[in-house]
DNA sequence: GATGGCACTCTCATATTGAGAGTGCCACGT
DNA sequence: ACGTGGCACTCTCAATATGAGAGTGCCATC
């Protein structure tokens, strides 16, 4: 395929920017009207044409106006990649919204999830930040009624995780605390792999708890643990391609079956650093469900430590000028809150 | 008004069921024909124009067929109120699925909403079990990272909130330790009131952990405190009526206001006994997105100890004779398992 | 009181039409 | 060789007309 002229690039980058902005199919006439190109609507047709049989317009029906292909989208979004920052009185704005959050991490997640939805206009899904290989932290045994045990664990990075355990008999308060603290002597900053390793011989309550402790911890690594915090799903159903109610109900589909999400999600940004963040146009994660949208994803976290994935769902016809400097930043900026609260201030 | 006869209230109920099945207005002759009641069309009609008249029918246009009013409903849904149980076959299958919930609370959560949305095709939402004046038991201080600490809080019914906290001064785990035994000590059973009465003077540590205590019971008796587990919001996108994308989107608002549905939630069962449910139709509940549909809700759980709050949400049009005892079932089953792992098995 | 019959009403799907926007291409000017 | 104005042609969309179908109300009758 052949260049593309810096004028044809141009007008692209034009007619895209006025088709996100109208929703419309876009004509040459428009186009030379509302922004003084200094060419004329024959010219700019030609260009369409062009463009056109490059693939990277498309015509909805014959004499019409033109809409981007995916490949049109594809060229609009890298064009812009490098640059884009987002204003920073926005930037200053969403920080102080994230200091004021003092809760812990579900606040900052359904925070994110609404600075995102709401600065792009689209729905927008966040997973707390996690290890994919858990290091146990602490474990507490505490008594609660009868021959019931609550045990909490605590992971290194913060997150915590409870379970109810039935003995068969009833155990003094004093000695669950025993238990605990034997166990967190042995155990502190473990892995799954690590504890499979030892061939440790003990007592039945601490061979229950230890057994828990083990299934806690494989559970706290798989990809689709932990909670998805979503916001802003009604945007996306004011966009005029979610009009119809099937294909509304489709896109809400990818939010309610969470835990496959989920999976998508971490298959998707397996392999992308922490810094970058990735524009799946159209069908381009391989999801049946999303080939009408684009979504705009990226990682956050410290890696090896605590990792989350963050993103932005919205039509292809998505205002990407705002969506990815906003993906960007608050990635950044909970991989700062991450770095501080878990490495230590 | 006068009263209905035996045959008018008979075919409203008719009329009414044939309504929600063909989601279309029903007219006097599809009546006589589908179901064999010995009746003519005129003398249906004759009857339809009372019951018009008596505000229980209304017609959508001159001549055409009819559609229930929301009193209509009303009569209808308080027909079946006290009769109508859910199939053995299907409870036993719902049950069998609570059973193999070992996970605790937040899966019994997301296994009940799944079920009402399942059996019901509406969407659905319920609060986990809290208590309204919670009961201090357990506290546990982790040292993290350097100056951080971890506080992790247990309340009586096994609810479990944590919180981060920064200290001046870094502290040894085992004085932390000492620090949580002598609180748990003086605190076990007691309420935010009792604490406040009590008049402590301690050092700066204990004072700190004791404030953020007091600041998450109180938290945790708000009745927006907690998460609150939805499913099934796709179900209601594929109801006729929310065709309309705006519709829709006023309807899914109310799933997105979290904070605001668990306030509604709280504020309408409020007053509601644990066996009863209420059946909301159209605006019923006073919320102005909830105008157009219909909301069976019942509040479960041990009333003093720990209760919630769940519901579902469909059209007017919704099957009343399926969700009704799901939504009872579901509530009792509930109010069975926290009894069983709160008051003790 | 219930029924059959009948004239009337109203909607909904379908077909028709004209305005408007847009295209493609050609001939012309620089 | 490239940009431009002009023109005939295409296609959609909204507005309008039309007829079938479903339903109603009412009256005379059983």
């Amino acid at each position: 395929m052949t260049e593309l002229t810096e004028r044809q690039k141009a007008l692209l980058l034009v007619i895209i920017r006025e088709y996100i902005d109208a929703a419309q199919p876009v004509g040459s006439q428009r186009l030379a009207n509302r922004y003084h190109l200094d060419l004329s609507s024959a010219t700019i047709r030609h260009e369409m044409a062009v463009l056109t049989e490059m693939g990277y317009l498309s015509q909805p029906y014959t004499s019409a106006g033109r809409v981007p292909t995916e490949e049109g989208y594809r060229c609009f979004v890298s064009s812009m990649m490098d640059q884009a920052e987002l204003p920073e009185s926005i930037q200053k704005g969403i920080s102080r919204q994230f200091q004021q959050a003092r809760r812990g991490v579900d606040e900052w997640m359904h925070l994110a999830a609404s600075v995102l939805a709401h600065q792009s206009q689209g729905a927008s899904m966040i997973t707390a930040p996690r290890s994919d290989r858990p290091h146990y932290q602490h474990v507490e045994l505490i008594s609660t009624q009868g021959r019931q045990i609550l045990m909490v664990l605590v992971l290194v990075g913060g997150e915590v995780s409870q379970q109810l355990l039935t003995l068969a008999d009833p155990v003094t308060q004093e000695r669950l605390s025993q238990t605990a603290s034997r166990l967190n002597a042995v155990l502190m900053g473990r892995t799954v792999d690590d504890i499979g390793a030892m061939e440790t011989r003990t007592e039945a309550l601490e061979q229950d708890v230890l057994m828990l402790i083990l299934g806690e911890l494989r559970r706290a690594g798989e990809s689709s643990a932990g909670e998805i915090y979503t916001d802003g799903l009604t945007n996306v159903l004011a966009e005029p391609e979610f009009a119809e109610s099937d294909t509304a109900r489709r896109a809400l589909r990818v939010f309610e079956e969470r835990s496959t999400l989920q999976d998508w999600l971490a298959r998707t940004t397996l392999n992308s650093a922490i810094g970058g963040l990735q524009v799946l146009i159209g069908g381009e994660g391989g999801w049946e469900e999303l080939s009408q949208c684009s979504m705009v994803v990226a990682r956050y976290g410290v890696p090896g430590l605590a990792t989350g994935t963050l993103g932005v769902l919205g039509p292809m016809r998505m205002p990407y000028a705002r969506t990815i400097p906003t993906v960007r930043f608050v990635a950044g900026l909970l991989s700062h809150l991450v770095n501080e609260r878990i490495a230590g201030a």
